[in-house]
DNA sequence: ATTCAAATGCTACAATGTTGCATCAAAAGC
DNA sequence: GCTTTTGATGCAACATTGTAGCATTTGAAT
């Protein structure tokens, strides 16, 4: 697993909290979809526009944490469905059977991703596109794609441990 | 979920059980690899050999069971894990936070998958291939690409049922 | 300020997967 | 065929991830 996180730490910042928000305003988007305005989805927002790669629910908890709000996971999960349902967010099966979630892009910028079987590591891979239109049998409907690549990430690759395709 | 299936039902044959096989031998296969050969492991591949989708732990489970074999889910579990582990089979992340396995093909005959985000429902696509070989950043090595079209299969579709992107 | 549905925060639970350890059995040696 | 030995199994207990029900709080409309 991938848990060096520093737990509850209420003073660190980890390195995918909000730097900056080059992004449509939290409230905005949430308003725009008829939701109300809470601290937790704001922060959800804000958390998964500034991350660089999919945050588990794991992650999202902790920078609720270090940003001191409300930290009850199933308001959390909820949130996160709605966000999902909403279609702001989406959910990613990265492997570890947690979902991972971030900001939905609208078609043009859809990404594949890369999933590290060593350390667990999923990171977007913006230059990749998703693959678009593939021959389904009849009566099919295809919503979207995801291509994800397995492998080592740079950082395991070079420590070059043994390891199976977990 | 997805679980019309007949629990624990001892006599039933489900439509994924073996028929016939034309695949290697087990029982070779489980030797080729330095393995002991038993009756779980044996029962386990033939299923997956049969199956015309990746298979959940429980679905490979309930065909255990139905073969009369030794039920415990920890040895199921384990199973698994050895034979992805020897690379016989790989385990795909259906949605559903639950592995899904199929066997192992070698390069040339890498299928995608279709998810069903509404029944949950995943097939295996065998004349879609995966993409193979897009650019990576630096250090990163590439192990195999998984490539899921999300959408609604033929009987959802159907139906017509409304349904979330989850 | 009042109202009221939408969100929240419990608690309790379900599903999926893992760990430790005693027991069993496959295949190797005799 | 009998014994040995180590890999595989089976069981119980636990960990992680996600859901359901319901009382309480709160956003925002009046």
């Amino acid at each position: 697993m991938l848990h060096q996180k520093p737990a509850h730490d209420q003073t660190a910042m980890p390195d995918y909290a909000p730097h900056s928000h080059p992004h449509p305003s939290a409230r905005d988007l949430i308003a725009a979809h008829g939701g109300r305005v809470t601290r937790t989805r704001i922060a959800v927002i804000e958390t998964l526009q500034a991350a660089q790669h999919p945050l588990s629910h794991d992650e999202i908890g902790a920078a609720l944490a270090a940003a001191d709000i409300a930290h009850d996971r199933v308001t959390l999960y909820r949130a996160l469905d709605w966000l999902v349902e909403q279609g702001i967010a989406q959910r990613i099966a990265g492997g570890e059977r947690a979902w991972r979630f971030e900001i939905r892009h609208d078609g043009a910028h859809r990404h594949a991703h890369f999933h590290c079987d060593r350390c667990g590591q999923i990171l977007c891979l913006e230059e990749v596109p998703t693959e678009t239109s593939p021959a389904l049998p009849a009566g099919f409907e295809l919503d979207r794609t995801e291509l994800v690549l397995h492998g080592a990430c740079a950082d395991c690759g070079r420590q070059g441990a043994k390891a199976g395709t977990r």
